[in-house]
DNA sequence: GTCTATACCTGGATAGAC
DNA sequence: GTCTATCCAGGTATAGAC
């Protein structure tokens, strides 16, 4: 489904090839791009540097792979929940499902989503563009989620939905910065986070 | 007031001190601890690169003080400004303050705040500890503001505070990835996460 | 498919002239 | 205080044996 794999020839040159992105992806995520040498994914992945030249051209090709699985990740488990739907679920639950798995997907592929969260500003121009289109993507896919949400009247409707869905997202996908997995389950983070949003967090006492 | 430099000899190699700095901060911002080089500081800055040794120690010197400037400059001015408070002021007074100020000093010192925020996740642990005590005062400030609010009920008693912090200002903060000044000033941007933060996104029409 | 060996370059850092 | 020149470590990438 998704793939950048161009040489592609032996089946189980797969595996390595799976060990250099899984090394790649964890030592992006905490030493950002220029830290991150070959040597060190090499040893992570167990094999030597030069053989990574094997599977990938370069180290941007990997970088690259690994920035866009991360992003692909997310887009796409969100896009099939959301699909998955019973087409009368009402706004608020779709978007309480669509925050729910953005967390959930963010993160369980934790090395990826992180490192594609992290690097993303500090690459190459060149390859910042090869995984626009499907951050884009996932851009329209909430506003649209927001938008239809508002036009409906389940969303207060003197705000601006653009505005809420950076503030939204940004505060999600900074949850890659702090998370901590042995602590309290994703659910419990999107649950409050969802709660806020919906009502904030003002007593509701009518009286006052 | 704040001040991480030893060497302070001449009163007019500040300047050029100033300037490397800027130019640190812009490309760590930017680029990365590791993408950032001295020769390009240099270039930026308008000089050669050998002649930083004689303001800065190594590398890692600069990238310390420009991202220590980085968290003060938050720090320093949501703490003034919430001192500067009558003490008669009421705890989402003081929150929307503080939310505010943070936003405010946060998107107006762009490179220092910026390179502070996504950097130091990617640098050398043996620096992240030079800023952390700012960083855990800064955490502190926040925890007792949520913290008051909820114990006089300005506040639902049924949300986590510390998770709310965390997810409050991820938002805030992931604003440094996104924000253009040329499109709306920061108040703007403040005011709504402020209104959805107390108030939820969801219409308050009791009948439904 | 992976290794070893190595070419080539760029980075941080130092020395000493000015 | 800044320059030029240079050292050396470490980076990416290539070549060719196995």
């Amino acid at each position: 489904m998704n793939d950048t794999s161009p040489p592609r020839r032996g089946r189980k040159s797969e595996l390595s090839r799976e060990q250099i992105l899984d090394a790649a992806a964890r030592m992006l995520r905490r030493q950002g791009y220029g830290n991150t040498t070959l040597r060190a994914i090499a040893e992570v992945a167990g094999i030597q540097a030069g053989s990574i030249y094997y599977h990938f051209a370069s180290k941007d090709e990997i970088m690259d792979a690994v920035l866009e699985r991360g992003v692909a990740a997310v887009y796409e488990a969100v896009r099939d929940r959301l699909a998955a739907l019973p087409s009368e679920t009402g706004h608020l639950a779709r978007i309480e499902v669509a925050v729910t798995t953005h967390l959930e997907a963010l993160l369980s592929h934790g090395d990826y989503t992180s490192a594609s969260i992290r690097t993303y500003g500090e690459v190459p121009e060149a390859f910042q563009q090869k995984s626009q289109p499907l951050r884009e993507a996932y851009v329209v896919l909430w506003q649209d989620l927001l938008g239809a949400a508002q036009a409906d009247g389940a969303i207060r409707d003197d705000l601006d939905t653009s505005l809420l869905r950076t503030l939204l997202l940004g505060s999600l996908n900074w949850t890659v910065e702090w998370y901590d997995p042995t602590q309290r389950p994703v659910q419990d983070i999107a649950r409050q986070a969802v709660d806020v949003l919906f009502r904030g967090v003002v007593p509701v006492e009518e009286a006052s």
